[in-house]
DNA sequence: CGTGCAATTGAGCACCGTCAAGTTATGTGG
DNA sequence: CCACATAACTTGACGGTGCTCAATTGCACG
């Protein structure tokens, strides 16, 4: 007798999504992946709103994102501030805290948040015994640099609505990797203020823009809901590469 | 008897400049320098305006860069461009592809440019031989992402006078890392259309706001030369945190 | 039923883009 | 040495995108 799972409705995460995440690049020995396992003993939950990381802090651990959106920014000297990333479920926060030995920006749950704490130490000595680690974590720096990268291209040369409906579009790619979205839609705990302040506009002509695009039968942004009307016309609209965070087999053997 | 050196005049440029920038990051043993020398066999020239890497190519070598400018930008449907970062000698070319395997963005010399090739075969394996050296890197890779993101910050949130006079700042900070440059000045290759597609203005509003910062006595931008006609009004105009890419000693002993 | 926050809408204006013309600097060929 | 071409820079006029200020609505919560 057979049993059949359907593994549909339950979401990719598990205990360990940096395993799965690094797996995405380097076929891990179970070796590596036992010194993987040996990282996730500090689980620690934070609140929605109460920064983890301030600009500035020295020597900060890192953690890994289980649950909950956070949102990585810079502060201006005016008080504007500009958000530069936001983290979901399997993301690296302040990797490059780390690594750089100072943090240069702020990072604040979204959402509250469950993360596990890696310390600085133990992760530089993950890298100095499993070289093959450091190569894949450098690979999902590089893929958070793209990222970013895309970003720095929406804010400089994209007109509003083409800014939204990109960056609408990349959390959906994002969350569908995770199993947490797809063409439909996802669920979305941001609100306009937070989008303004990443994609660098102001929230009332956010809220303008968001407006348009609900008319134009294009993307819907409600009630902490994002539902793609017609994701194809908005794919066309922004000029969204489908496939540039496509990652399905090991790269590295 | 004893010989003294001058260093002054001297570029702080050798023929290993990956290996002086690595070194500002963890102290290299002899046996570690040796692999890096290794990697110095291919010397190449490309010349300015035609491209090394074009977005989409796949399993690309990547660079050092010994002598010259290049930059890297990526082109949107409609032919506009944004230019991502400029890169000066010292700096890594088409890392990012190497890792992701396939290259996001183009890299275009901006003058004619030398450069040491290295394929990834041979990055990768010094990485699994010797991951110190790993995790050198991906300090470096850290460095660039963080560069990015204060562009991305300025782009978003600053108006178009802070915008450029902290651009030229930052690339004043750079070049006097490797020797090429001071708070007096520096010799600056780009012309205002390149500056204006790296910031995300039109070239027409870019050579109005050069006017008016060398008007109010802060830089002057002519001929090829960067000149700070105040320098500290200049930083303290353009809100530049003077220190953020200060690194002296090495991190990782 | 008030309080507070997010979303919404309008009016007016500033910054910056576009178009267009003109200037300077440099090089090329006769 | 001059005519011409080209690229980079310069300046002005005009219009639009997106910002600021301000008021209103809707909704959750006590």
């Amino acid at each position: 007798m057979v049993r059949v799972v359907y593994f549909e409705k339950e979401p990719i995460i598990d205990t360990r999504p940096l395993a799965r995440k690094l797996g995405a690049f380097v076929t891990l020995s179970t070796a590596e992946l036992d010194v993987l396992e040996r990282l996730y003993k500090r689980k620690r939950t934070f609140l929605a709103g109460h920064d983890l990381v301030h600009q500035g802090q020295e020597d900060q651990a890192c953690y890994i994102l289980l649950s909950g959106w956070a949102c990585s920014y810079k502060l201006l000297h005016d008080g504007q501030r500009q958000i530069v990333d936001f983290q979901i479920p399997g993301d690296f926060l302040g990797l490059r805290s780390v690594v750089l030995h100072v943090s240069d920006h702020s990072i604040e749950p979204v959402t509250d948040i469950e993360v596990t704490e890696v310390y600085a130490f133990d992760l530089l000595d993950v890298f100095a015994k499993t070289p093959r680690l450091a190569t894949a974590v450098l690979w999902t720096a590089s893929r958070d640099e793209a990222m970013v990268v895309e970003h720095l291209v929406g804010i400089g040369r994209r007109g509003a609505a083409e800014r939204i409906a990109h960056f609408l579009l990349e959390l959906c790619a994002r969350l569908t990797l995770v199993g947490m979205g797809s063409k439909a839609g996802y669920a979305c705990p941001l609100n306009q203020y937070l989008i303004a302040d990443a994609i660098g506009l102001s929230a009332v002509h956010v809220n303008r823009v968001l407006r348009q695009l609900r008319e134009h039968g294009m993307v819907t942004f409600r009630n902490g809901y994002v539902t793609f009307d017609n994701y194809d016309r908005t794919v066309a609209f922004a000029d969204f590469e489908v496939s540039y965070l496509d990652q399905s087999m090991p790269l590295l053997k």
